[in-house]
DNA sequence: CGCCACAGACTTGTATGGTAGTGTCGACAA
DNA sequence: TTGTCGACACTACCATACAAGTCTGTGGCG
């Protein structure tokens, strides 16, 4: 209850770790190649080693981290070849998310999108980048949990967490940003107009966007990739 | 190296007591609304609980065990809607992983299909259910492979196992399982043709053709749905 | 007879000590 | 100089002990 300005106090340590160490990771604080260890996250979070033992075997689940046994834990790098089919696999997913949804689409999910998109454009025009992608994420959520397939989300969201590590990276500018805004409002009338093919495609662009500045990231940082 | 007939060794305490547990819940030795627990799971393998503990935690991540804190653990009950939503996310997976197998498909991987599906038959022939899901798991296994996204089948493989867990209440006769063999030559068939409506239309009756007895299989066990 | 309080036996969560395995670094011999 | 061997420091892994919360059953009271 006291104010968490920021660090959501999840229930247990463990889950507050996982959450803290995704979002380092995510954020790039931890780059990389970056050697962890159990002990040093315990004292370092002033916890035992028994959470931030689980903490890391969550996170090496979803790739961010990879424990390699008696020796260490290091956390991965940046796969384009990995990216390449996670992007695949969102697609697949979303796309078919949006054409259930220009089916039937849930009325209170439809609104707040609106909402969203409408705050997420003021932090794309303001270039704050973080608050950008946790209303993308939103954005993301409120599309699978209207067409009724929350689960969609779930499988997303660990794929979604890879690419917003790269996007971390990409260093998308204001203008690049609203046009991402931009692209969601496309897709989202798509749906209003019951145009399952148009939201389709207008899904599959944006995804495909997201990645398209990945060559160049590479390029200018070929040390986090693998 | 050492043939390991069945109890596959691998290697932590806490892998194989997950594997372990993962097979007798999808086996319904363990049916759903069991209740579980670390110390009982830790002495009956003869390990900590430590390991228990972890193996746990991990089948609540893919929802075949819910973990209530200070309260206990109990094995999930097959939600029907659950299921509906899986069927839909595997199915957007699945007719895009065969749909670029037209495109292009790993020789190796082809061929290694050709014998799954010979194996399978023989199987399904002498009424082997288990061996027959084992192998129908390698063709999904070998047609993501094949398709150059190994990736989506990390994806499919948690919802498949919940699809595994429904289709044991299923008993499909061999005919049946004849007929799902047949399903799998027809998919091949039209990816060997380079005709990919053919083939997501045909691995979307597949899907469809698995649950297809879910309601009868609910009216017939209640007490194991939600 | 019905209801409430309390005690005990559970549960998961956390902390800590000990073990086996692996890479590293330095001494030593060819 | 180079190749080899051995002690050491470090890791994740496992076992055990403790803490904190929840349900249950029971005994006393109204």
């Amino acid at each position: 209850m006291a104010g968490n300005g920021s660090g959501a106090t999840a229930g247990s340590a463990a889950q507050r770790l996982e959450t803290e160490l995704k979002r380092a990771i995510v954020g790039l604080e931890l780059r990389p190649g970056t050697r962890l260890s159990e002990s040093e996250i315990a004292d370092r979070h002033g916890v035992s080693r028994q959470p931030a033992r689980e903490a890391l075997i969550a996170l090496s689940r979803m790739r961010l981290v990879e424990v390699l046994p008696q020796r260490g834990t290091v956390v991965t790098k940046i796969s384009v070849g990995r990216l390449m089919q996670a992007r695949f696999v969102r697609e697949a997913v979303e796309t078919a998310v949006v054409r259930r949804a220009c089916d039937a689409f849930d009325r209170d999910a439809r609104e707040r999108i609106d909402g969203f998109i409408d705050v997420q454009e003021r932090f794309a025009s303001a270039g704050d980048h973080d608050s950008f992608q946790r209303y993308d994420e939103l954005f993301h959520i409120a599309l699978a949990e209207g067409a009724g397939c929350p689960l969609a989300w779930e499988v997303v969201r660990d794929i979604k967490t890879h690419m917003d590590r790269l996007c971390q990276l990409t260093l998308f500018d204001a203008p690049a940003m609203l046009a991402l805004v931009e692209q969601h409002r496309t897709i989202i009338r798509a749906i209003d107009a019951g145009d399952p093919d148009g939201a389709a495609e207008a899904m599959r662009q944006h995804l495909t966007e997201i990645l398209r500045a990945m060559p160049r990231v590479e390029a200018e940082n070929p040390e986090l990739f693998e």
